[in-house]
DNA sequence: AAATCAAGTGCAATCGTTTGCAGCAATCGT
DNA sequence: ACGATTGCTGCAAACGATTGCACTTGATTT
């Protein structure tokens, strides 16, 4: 094997390998694989040694053949779906960051039109990711499935399950709708209405509830729901037309999220030329960053972005060294911020809003 | 090694990889590994039974022993540094779809805001994808060095760098000025005015260049420059405050990009009072889809993504397999969209707008 | 002085593939 | 009928790390 008298510091051998810095500095390959190992017993100056030429040589262990090994990829995927919503850029690159920082590698999987998560699933977890992040609203359970007997374990982000068991962090959308509700009979409205996203999402679902039980126990039974087929801009636009040329028409609609709530508010204003927040309050729900943009002022509930992505993280690096989590799911709490496009308190000045029949 | 006789498809005995297919089909490891492989030879018969089988068993090969030994990764990373501009999260989208149909995997990297795409790409090089994507204004030369010695080629997206000969894909963001600069002259504007974006960026350079060479070229030289430092909502904001309150005041401003447009409109219309198109023309480059919105409607000349996408991976393809590629840089023209931002074509009605003297 | 112990290092097996080379039938040409 | 060709398949050496175990050394204990 030693063909070349090993020894001298040959200033560019080959390829640059444990095998190569062993040969250079007259040690084993075993200890090259300790230096770099946190845990392991090696002695300092050693290691120091070890350390020092390899970022002089510009080396690093090959995650292949670490992986390959150890059987961990140190990978995360993240499978979304709807990208064009800004929640979600916000929530994958906080995500982003975050993972990075835990020492993680991400693997972005977006889902095409005509596709669901589900298509894309096999595809993602042929990576062998430890993890797959699921940024998608609609996901059957029996990828649960696929996944386990890959060793990929899921979590849902902004999604739930309530069948399956899988890991999943969630805001609490229903104490958001409720909070939206509150506001809405405070500052005195009166014909509350709801625009609905994609219809199975959970998130739909858990808003709708939140926000019908409060207005039904506050005394308003009678609240309209609108469906808006998904989470988008122009399905908000197209269900507030709807939903206005209905009769009375609502004082205020909670919109199922924040982009479906800017299609509502332009649809109000150019469809029907009527004013937000004095003819109708409107509200969503995301606290994406456009929602404070001056044309649109968005009352909304805000998700809890960054608590999220830490419970996400966390779940993570439990699961992985093998901690069973106590906590298997997370549903955070977010606060209503209100903005300019419902009305202001009553009490104060009523700003010339009518408060019963606008129109 | 043989301690059970094989032979017998054992319904569960170990882990699932090539060598548990070879034994229960009686063949050889290197023959499983070739019914994988499109272009190895291998009898039909032998390659089905294997492929059935294997996914039976739900058997794919080792990603990670494949890049080990055979030096590839088929990996692609990708450096974002600003996905609160929408206009990545769109080209995101697309090259995600375009890389997967590909066959390629996709590593996401995002900047965080204290630091630059040069930080972060050794991080991104470390799990040595083939290609790395820079969707980010900024990176410095000597970034190419680090990346060529890690075996990593880099490409530009949306970013050319006239000193590197590095590969790059970008529209031609200087036609884009021109066509901008074309379209206030012939609706009457006369008071012409640009903000711009990052100052080193080449977007901000180019569209800066296409845009007054025009106007000279047309006979309206003072085109005025406002710095906007960055492509941002607020960048656009605060730049068009500064802008407006000159005298003259500009009577059409062209934006280094659509989201700062979106910014500058809101601005003129809160901050002055003033009306958009009437008072002001404000055009922007990109076509971001919140572009068409009808609150926005804004004039704007289009980035050609899936033109510049499928450049994007056909240069990768090209290198990938050796061939040297004869396009090394890709410019491609877009197109302008004349939407309601800026003033109607002159010669029809003049929908009210003064032509010389608005304010 | 002998026995025990701890710290540091090396050996060698292992992870799951790919691929050049050799081997071996069956077919072909003459 | 015999050598050359063709079509498949298997052998075995990589790829570049990790890690349990055994080993050497020098220090500590009795």
């Amino acid at each position: 094997m030693d063909k070349k008298t090993a020894g001298k510091p040959e200033p560019h051998g080959k390829r640059i390998n444990a095998k190569r810095l062993a040969e250079d500095l007259d040690v084993s390959i075993s200890t090259i694989s300790r230096a770099f190992n946190k845990e392991a017993v090696i002695a300092p100056e050693t290691r120091s040694k070890i350390l020092n030429y390899a970022d002089q040589l510009g080396y690093r262990p090959n995650p292949f053949a670490q992986s390959l090994i150890t059987q961990k990829s140190r990978i995360v995927g993240i499978i979304v779906s709807h990208l064009e919503n800004p929640f979600y850029p916000e929530a994958l690159r906080g995500l982003s960051e975050a993972l990075r920082e835990a020492g993680w590698h991400l693997m972005l999987f977006t889902v095409p039109s005509g596709e669901t998560p589900d298509d894309i699933l096999p595809l993602a977890i042929s990576y062998q990711p430890e993890f797959v992040i699921v940024m998608a609203v609609t996901i059957s359970s029996q990828s649960q499935e696929v996944a386990e007997r890959a060793g990929t374990k899921l979590i849902y982000f902004n999604r739930r399950d309530p069948d399956s068991s899988t890991f999943y962090v969630v805001c609490d959308n229903a104490h958001g709708g409720g909070m939206i509700a509150d506001h809405f009979i405070d500052t005195g409205c009166r014909r509350l209405a709801y625009i609905a996203g994609f219809q199975n999402a959970s998130t739909t679902l858990d808003r709708w509830r939140g926000f019908r039980d409060r207005c039904i126990a506050r005394g308003f039974p009678d609240v309209w729901r609108e469906e808006g087929y998904s989470f988008s801009y122009e399905a908000g636009y197209r269900a507030a037309i709807r939903l206005m040329n209905r009769s009375p028409r609502p004082d205020a609609v909670f919109c199922a999220s924040d982009i479906i709530a800017l299609g509502c508010i332009e649809a109000v204003r150019i469809e029907f030329g009527l004013r937000v927040p004095e003819d109708v309050s409107v509200a969503g729900l995301d606290n994406i960053e456009m929602a404070a943009w001056p044309s649109h002022s968005l009352t909304t509930y805000s998700q809890p972005l960054a608590k999220m992505i830490g419970a996400t993280v966390k779940l993570i690096e439990e699961i992985s060294i093998g901690a069973e989590s106590e906590t298997v799911a997370w549903q955070i709490k977010g606060d209503i911020i209100v903005r300019k496009s419902t009305r202001p308190p009553t009490g104060g000045k009523r700003s010339g809003a009518l408060p019963d029949m606008p129109a």
